[in-house]
Order: structure tokens, then C-alpha cells, then sequence
DNA sequence: ATAGTTCCGGAACTTTTCGTATCGGAAAGG
DNA sequence: CCTTTCCGATACGAAAAGTTCCGGAACTAT
């Protein structure tokens, strides 16, 4: 009953084939997007065989939502010393990773499939969504503790502004993103300064 | 040589059977997404032929853009008498628009497609973006001629902001939209008030 | 009325793609 | 040496997109 053998017997996967596939979805995902990309195409282009992808991912959903997050855990920006300067490093961050093709276009695919798949959007809200609200708490928490603000703002609020600007800006709008971070980071900080419960009445004062 | 038979010949398109393509998409869509959407289903729902079906729409990309625009006009709120109310009103109609889960659905599958798409794209833009950006145009204006707001806003950032803090909170976060309206429309209302070029040393004053 | 045109639902057909299975061979452990 | 698991390659069945034909119906023009 003692469970011991636990290093796998037999031939071991090879890691380059691992990298291969990953970098033929991307690739293709790129090219010719979600429902153009077919597993036929990413073996050929990985020079591997379909078996080693069906070895390693169930489904082209599930091979599709790997290579698309392989690594790619948004870094919040050092303190720059202000709140205006965070945000607008933040933004910097968000608007280059949805710049690249690859991301970005598995993203809006992946956002459709969720719609009807629980278990996927389970997997990419945790995977995706609850790491970077927690890196914009951190980002608001410095500038509570810089004195910039008087109390922490409405973190889930925040957190759906600032990345929902950079997608709509993006992939709704279609614009250039070159002065977006300056133009959003003046607007939202605008906002959070002026988070008072009540404007102009100051009807309780301490 | 005088061009006169203008009027088809024929037997006419019976428009029950536009109809039943419509709802048929819009059904599907919501229940089993873009991907998992299927002519022949579309066909046997409708209670229509593939023919009848190709005979309006030539690619199933098509099909899906027509179904999902069908008066699909989001309606300017009426003059509520303030900046807050107006915004908040109008975060309730996207509110409603994407709660429906076939215009969600479609919305976001499409989005997906469109990165390899720039035909797609383009119609995209015209059809959804340019209106919608118009009427939160028309919704600023009123707040500059009531006296609420000194200049005319950043349209455009406005208007990504707004849509895309939507998009983000159903579709991202997927929190619920019940008090989205009101906290989203006290956030950008902050923003906009405070929309001042350099904010406490004023420079200049005619 | 009748001929010509276009629509209708239904069904067969071709091509593409997903996912599985099988093959000979290679790399690891027992 | 033997078992197990991997490898690339290929073949296969099921599903689905898109095309095309059918017999029949509806409408226009003559």
C-alpha cells in the first residue's frame, strides 16, 4: 500500500516539443486566429506528430488556453513616486502585452468560448483575472500609504475601468495606443482623487 | 437600353423566413456560442432549408454579423437634468444590452474574429462603434451646455472608458451588474468634473 | 392562361477538420 | 532483455461547412 513509485517509468517527454507546440499556437493564432487554426497545422509547423499534442492536451480549447497563458503574469510596475505615474506604467504594461497579435487575439477567442463554457471561465478567472486585481490593489495600497488618497478605492471598480479602457481602446475602438496610458492614467486618477461619498454638501465633517 | 424592370421577378423572400433565420441564430448563439454554432442547427431550428439560408447570407460569419446587429441600436437616454444621472442611465441601457446573453455572445465571439479580419473590422466599426461614440458625444454636450463641465471631454477615452469598464465587469471579472450603473457613473463623473489641463497651479485666467 | 423567374424545404454531396488509433522505432527504468 | 512511455507519421471515422440538385410553390409579364 505504500505509494512509491512516483517518478514516471518509460520514456520521458521531450521539453522542445513542448516549446514547439507553444510556439506554433501562438504563431498561428496570430495568422490566422482561433477558428482558423487547426491541430493539423500546428503539428506540421511544430514538426511534431498530432499524437504528442493529444498526449499533452485533451482538446485545441484546452491547448489554445495553455499556450496562451504560458508566462504571461502581468508584473506590477515599480513605485514611480506618484499615483499618476504608477497608473500610467500600469497602462504602459496592459497596452503592451494586448499588443501582441498572438495575446490578444487568444484573448477575444477565449472570452467568446467562455460565454458557454463554466469550467473554462473558472480556470481563466483565477488564472488570468484574480492576479491582476490583485496587482492594482497593491498599486492603489502605495498611494493610500503615500497620503495621495484618503481611503482605498473600490478595488473591483478600478480593476474592470482601467483594463476594460485598454480592450474597448484597442479591439472596439481600433486606435493607436501611443498616448493612451498618459490620456487614461490623467482620467482615472482624476477620479480616484475626487472619490469623496458626497461632492459638494459636506454634510459630515470629523 | 432604358433600365426599368426594377422590381424583382419572381417569387419574393417570404420574411417569416428572415425572421425565423434571426431568432434561430440569436437562440443558438446564446446557448451553445459562436463556435459551437452549426448551419444545419440554424437550418433545423429555423425550420428553413440550407438553401434559404445561403441564398441571404454567404459565409456563416456573415450570417452570425447580420443576426447580431439587427436593430441593435442603442438608444441615447433621455435628459435626466444632470451629468450623473444621464451617465448612469446610459450604464444601465449597455448594462441591458449585454446582459442579453445572445448579444453577448455574439459580440465577443466576434471580436475574436475580427483580429484576422479587416473587412469585418471595418463594418464593425461603422456599425457599432461610430454610433455609440456619437451618442456619448451628445450626452457630453448636454453636460457642457447645463454648465456641468467647463470644455468638451475626451471623447474618445470617455467612451472607451465607459463601454469597455462594462465589457470588462460582465465578461471579465463577471461580477453582478445590479449597482454597476451607479458606482461606474459616480467613477467617470469624478473624472470629468475634474478634467481640469493642470490642476491646482492656474496659470492662466482670462 | 401560360411561360419565365425566383423562392421554398429537403436532401445528397465534397471538402475540411477534430479526435482517435495504429505503426515502427527510440529512450528510459527494472 | 523486457516493459513502459515517448516519438513522428499516417490512416480513419465522425461532424460540420458550404455547394448543388430536386420537386413544388409563388409571383410577374405577356
Amino acid at each position: 500500500m505504500v505509494e512509491r513509485a512516483r517518478q514516471p517509468i518509460g520514456r520521458p517527454r521531450d521539453s522542445r516539443v513542448d516549446e514547439a507546440i507553444t510556439r506554433a499556437v501562438r504563431e498561428l493564432l496570430a495568422e490566422v486566429g482561433y477558428t482558423g487554426l487547426t491541430m493539423d497545422a500546428v503539428a506540421a509547423r511544430a514538426g511534431v506528430g498530432k499524437a504528442a499534442i493529444y498526449r499533452r492536451y485533451a482538446t485545441k480549447q484546452e491547448m489554445v488556453f495553455a499556450a496562451a497563458i504560458h508566462g504571461e503574469t502581468l508584473e506590477v510596475p515599480p513605485d514611480s513616486g506618484s499615483l499618476l505615474g504608477d497608473l500610467t506604467a500600469l497602462a504602459r504594461v496592459i497596452v503592451g502585452h494586448l499588443s501582441n497579435p498572438a495575446a490578444s487575439g487568444t484573448l477575444l477567442s477565449l472570452l467568446g468560448e467562455i460565454t458557454t463554457d463554466p469550467a473554462l471561465a473558472e480556470r481563466f478567472t483565477r488564472t488570468f483575472v484574480e492576479p491582476e486585481r490583485a496587482g492594482n490593489a497593491e498599486l492603489l495600497e502605495r498611494a493610500v500609504r503615500r497620503g495621495e488618497l484618503e481611503r482605498m478605492p473600490d478595488v473591483d471598480l478600478f480593476h474592470a475601468v482601467f483594463g476594460g479602457a485598454v480592450l474597448s481602446w484597442l479591439f472596439i475602438s481600433r486606435h493607436d495606443p501611443h498616448d493612451l496610458p498618459e490620456r487614461l492614467a490623467r482620467f482615472a486618477c482624476a477620479a480616484l482623487r475626487s472619490a469623496e461619498p458626497h461632492p459638494p454638501t459636506a454634510e459630515r465633517r470629523t
